[in-house]
DNA sequence: ATTAAGATACCGTCCAGACGGTCTGATGTC
DNA sequence: GACATCAGACCGTCTGGACGGTATCTTAAT
């Protein structure tokens, strides 16, 4: 039976879920509590009892959002034979796997993110992890940065044109996890 | 002697040097009609009388930028020998050469146009220029739509991680440089 | 089982501040 | 005097968030 802290934790994925609907549908300039609350199909006052701050609410969908990835890194990462460039492909995979929808919110999640200095931050850390993890990769260390590098455009391309067609973005997954090797 | 116009222009430059210089020291969210004024000395309402609204602005600001990054694409265009790849190293030249803080301030705009949709219309007509160009290199494509999301992704990360320390910098642009013969 | 008491979930209104932009003038220059 | 260049007060709107209230559920004592 449903206790009351489901239905709070289901209110919440509700909530989010809206955010990331609204960032996708009309941009960050509209990602506002009000918006988002009417999307959810709940009132203002109830966003900001599970969110006491849109700063928090914004925290929480960045953390929904690197979890996934990083989901995705460790679930590509443990089907790749051990061998150098395990990690990279595995980065790789995770770029060109995840669903179009998943590349542009985070991509416009981190836009809106980039203007405060905290979450700025945050994602720093992650990405010098992503670098420190890159370089001890067994592969030279410019040619592993150049990957883990043309991986992030290839993410932030499918944002701004769209996905390639499917000849193309084979030809680059292919490209990309060649030079994984040598 | 100066010319009412020339004293036009100099004002124009110098409220679009502030803006500049407000975000890249405060960040997009302060880029406002009023932060700007302040900072290059004029009240909003010459600001204003100058630059009829926000957004026409930010697209002179946005046209700086894209016209000095194209400059440097052509100055390395010219001083490289008549081979394939000819154009993708110019353009990693041009990636690599660009002062700090035009890199930043470059990216912190494209940030902040992201929410205007007919900035990212602007901004989407430029890469699939880019990518013609990159394509029509004698490379194959997929090594060439690579290369230049590196050199892409390499421009972001200094903007994120600040520009890498001289060695790796190097060996990154070596890296990218040797990508381009083969 | 009932009920009192408290916690939790949610609602809708209101407010203060910030922001873009207008408007009225002042000042200098040709 | 006409025009370009600025100054700065002012306005309407939007937004984050505070707040007081209500309903629903949990717990525990009877």
């Amino acid at each position: 039976m449903p206790t009351k802290l489901d239905s709070a934790q289901q209110t919440r994925a509700k909530l989010l879920a809206a955010a990331t609907e609204v960032i996708r549908a009309q941009g960050t300039q509209h990602l506002t509590l009000d918006t988002v609350a009417k999307t959810a199909g709940i009132s203002k006052g109830g966003l900001l009892h599970h969110f006491a701050s849109k700063n928090a609410l914004m925290q929480a969908l960045l953390e929904q959002f690197l979890n996934r990835f990083q989901h995705f890194i460790d679930q590509y990462y443990q089907q790749e034979p051990l061998a150098p460039g395990r990690w990279l492909r595995a980065y790789i995979r995770a770029t060109f796997a995840d669903e179009p929808a998943d590349l542009e919110t985070g991509w416009l999640l981190l836009i809106s993110l980039a203007e405060e200095p905290a979450f700025i931050t945050q994602v720093q850390a992650i990405y010098r992890q992503f670098d420190a993890l890159a370089l001890q990769d067994g592969l030279p260390a410019a040619r592993a940065t150049i990957i883990r590098f043309a991986a992030d455009a290839y993410w932030i391309n499918s944002w701004l044109n769209g996905i390639p067609n499917e000849t193309m973005r084979s030809a680059l997954l292919d490209e990309l996890l060649r030079l994984t090797h040598l």
